[in-house]
DNA sequence: CTTTATGCAAAGGGTTTGCAACAAA
DNA sequence: TTTGTTGCAAACCCTTTGCATAAAG
């Protein structure tokens, strides 16, 4: 993802916040920049670390509001991996297809594409009645690659 | 499913306790009962709901201490739909690898299962190097037949 | 008997929220 | 100004845990 991108989509999000009646403030300005500024997944908590490095004062209150808002733009997606803290993924703007594959032994998530997965989806939820939206997939296995190699050539995002 | 298949899933999961070291308690008995005399999906405070209505005595605490022996056998799955309570499936003991459309209006869930679906994710994770485990494919939807007649007639579990 | 399980209630821990002070527009 | 936003800290709420008692084997 080259800054251009970032810049876009920080734009995107700013644009789309004053179009929905909300505020852009410094602390907002600080958590959109510092959300989509890497490819890593993060929890709310890197989140306000990040954010805290561009402006000292945002306060996880204002992460954990600002964080749904994200959300709905459609830019930022929850990955619902489970129990405890919610993580989140900044590369479904730039690839808003990709599914994630999570290595059962070092937790690693590989990030992946496939068209032909893709319209398969689709034409099954069709067929089932449903205009289709948001597709979540994860696949849990264990990599062999990454137990031989000690890395996975595959990744989509590094 | 069948009174039998019920029965079976059960003593399966008496079998898997015992054989590893665990004791078939009342309580242990009654949360496994309720967990799998239905294909609702449901969370912990419901199984203690329907686990105390077999035998009273059965405390929250049993509940969650229950429910991932539960999970572990792999006949029981939790379904990471998001931030509040954790939802368990038990239909994976009679369908191991069916999938979720969820309707964002209503919030219904549907199940379905498809074998090109599942051949074509095995495919995707051995190339990049995994031994592929548990999937999980959540499509997210409006259920345009619902809308229409109230009802989806596609439902894999009713 | 020995060992594991239970119920209770308190503790944990991520997330949400009430409120007074503060900035955008 | 007017109205939405912030930080702080307390409240929430699901889930986990310590401990004395009870039951399985």
């Amino acid at each position: 993802m080259t800054k251009k991108d970032q810049d876009s989509i920080q734009e995107k999000i700013l644009a789309y916040m004053e179009s929905n009646g909300l505020r852009i403030t410094n602390q907002r300005r600080a958590i959109v920049e510092a959300a989509f500024s890497t490819t890593d997944h993060y929890t709310a908590e890197e989140l306000l670390d990040s954010a805290r490095k561009i402006d000292p004062s945002v306060s996880r209150a204002t992460v954990y509001r600002t964080l749904p808002v994200l959300v709905q733009t459609g830019l930022l997606r929850e990955l619902d991996l489970g129990r405890d803290q919610q993580v989140y993924d900044p590369n479904y703007a730039t690839h808003p297809n990709h599914n994630h594959l999570i290595c059962v032994d070092c937790q690693k998530i590989i990030e992946f594409e496939d068209y032909c997965l893709d319209v398969r989806e689709s034409v099954l939820a069709k067929n089932l009645g449903f205009r289709p939206g948001v597709v979540k997939l994860r696949i849990e296995g264990s990599c062999e690659e990454l137990a031989k190699t000690g890395s996975c050539s595959k990744r989509l995002v590094h």
